[in-house]
DNA sequence: AGCAATAGTTACATTTTAGTAAGTATCTGA
DNA sequence: TCAGATACTTACTAAAATGTAACTATTGCT
């Protein structure tokens, strides 16, 4: 659980650094996105993991911890039995979501160009 | 230069798997966001070095060559001795950045808050 | 008694990413 | 002749992130 990864030294400030450098790891951003998807709504573990069917189950509880950590989702447990455990967003995650939500259509829209000059840069770089 | 990583071959048209992913590491942001700040004149690789002074010479050509790569920074070099080697951000870039700037604005402004949560979170894991 | 269900944890292995240090090329100026 | 400048590349190492598989707990159901 120890995600300290870019806390550097010299720029503890970098807001770079220290709060989007979190969010920019193999899951967050997807599981942000499918929180969101979802609606207002909570949604429990076993629902998320449906969602994103190729993350690993210690993954997505390290990613949802994480998140939870800096504050962008709670996570509620039910004493039932079997357990049930449900993961809402905060309204700081309301708050960023549009941000990120314009990151995503921005690359759908940026997609196809993209994935061309990144496939035709491989001839250039043979050059 | 094999950067694939989370080109998953079940989701192969994410934007985020696809197009995010690859800039959600531990330099581009900052790279792009420091010749962002050069404002329109390209910037040297050396300039680049002193600007974010803890990245290594390795780390920055591979981040440059990445961005290059997806179509984010153009490279110019001038044959002149020692080299000359200019780097710039295209037009596909500019039209990215103020989501990107949004994106640490709210990083800025959330930050006080989001640490303070961090901090208080190692406490309540111990309970 | 034994299995199913959910939401984990843990130890371990593998993969990916990043860092270090040395080497390359070329010309200039002391 | 030899250091200095720039922009790299390469081989090697270290560290971090992620994946895998097994194990935990509890209760209801058959």
């Amino acid at each position: 659980m120890d995600r300290t990864t870019i806390e550097d030294a010299i720029f503890p400030d970098c807001p770079i650094r220290n709060i989007l450098a979190r969010l920019c790891d193999k899951w967050s951003l997807l599981v942000l996105y499918t929180l969101n998807k979802a609606g207002k709504e909570p949604i429990r573990f076993k629902e998320l993991q449906r969602e994103i069917p190729d993350i690993s189950q210690k993954m997505l509880t390290v990613t949802l911890r994480t998140l939870e950590e800096d504050g962008y989702v709670t996570r509620t447990i039910y004493p039932e039995v079997p357990p049930r455990v449900e993961y809402a967003l905060t309204e700081r995650a309301y708050s960023l979501l549009p941000r990120i939500n314009a990151l995503i259509a921005w690359a759908l829209e940026n997609r196809d160009p993209i994935m061309k000059d990144r496939k035709a840069f491989i001839g250039k770089s043979r050059n």
